[in-house]
DNA sequence: TTAATCTCTATCGAACCGGTAGAGTATGCC
DNA sequence: GGCATACTCTACCGGTTCGATAGAGATTAA
């Protein structure tokens, strides 16, 4: 299961994706997206610590992306916001650690089984990019018939 | 992230799998498998429950599967013992809930991505039992050779 | 100067996690 | 019968995480 926190950060870095002019207020996002403003504040704070996206204060302030959106993957949201992408953290490679239980880590059938599952999940979220998820929604379907 | 509850609850089964008499003694798993005996209880009594192992009172007790470990998957593990298999909510079988954030569940760009990983996770977990990702240990490898 | 915006730190209740405690009950064996 | 060895059941507990909320402060545009 991933976290709501977490859910709510693909959710906010795909709605600047998709914005025309690669800006959003926070309110904005908070409004668009059904999320709590104050805790998207948060969230979106610890993307620009990982340089995910960029701010600008004051009146005409709001956040961007710091790269294309072919360059963020789900894999990189995921772990800067739920931490290791793996079942186990004896699978983590950012913060692996050994089994307490375990006498013998290659023996280890369990850890064996969810070696698979970890390798499947991540071919998914490290190559699945923000922008190759994105489709237009149907605002934006409408504006772009018109225009 | 699996819970310790499941990893220890997959290497129980493994072990009464993996047992000559098909009979083990909690406090003999406990031992062999590195897990803390009373933890081990509450598991054990808990896949009792959902007809995984069934049990023995007394001087000559123990626990022993309740079928063959070629009908056990982990998929089935850790249904019972970390809930539902899925990294949304909204993507569950057993335990379906709508998210509150989500106007058109359909269009979530989110949940699509997650579908991906969840059918992925499935077909690894539920086409892998207990038996398949069974290998002999050292001990038993020794006793085969002696004997 | 004012209004809108991001920034930062603190706090909070509820749930979950990983375990421990202990009294109770059944069984085998002498 | 009595005792030792199991499983059974309920309760509890400290710590951490989750999903927020609160509020004061800093920055900027107009």
């Amino acid at each position: 299961m991933i976290s709501q926190k977490a859910k709510y950060a693909l959710k906010a870095v795909m709605a600047l994706a998709r914005s025309d002019a690669g800006q959003l207020a926070i309110s904005q996002i908070a409004e668009d997206e059904n999320i709590p403003k104050k805790f998207l504040e948060q969230i979106l704070l610890d993307l620009k610590y990982h340089g995910i996206v960029a701010s600008r204060r004051g009146k005409a302030g709001g956040y961007a992306l710091c790269k294309s959106p072919e360059e963020i993957t789900f894999g990189e949201i995921l772990r800067i916001v739920d931490g290791p992408v793996a079942p186990l953290a004896c699978l983590s490679r950012i913060a692996y650690r050994r089994c307490a239980d375990c006498t013998d880590e290659a023996d280890c059938e369990v850890r064996r089984v969810f070696a698979s599952v970890a390798e499947a999940t991540r071919a998914i979220l490290d190559g699945t990019s923000i922008s190759a998820s994105l489709r237009p929604r149907e605002k934006k379907i409408g504006s772009l018939l018109a225009g």
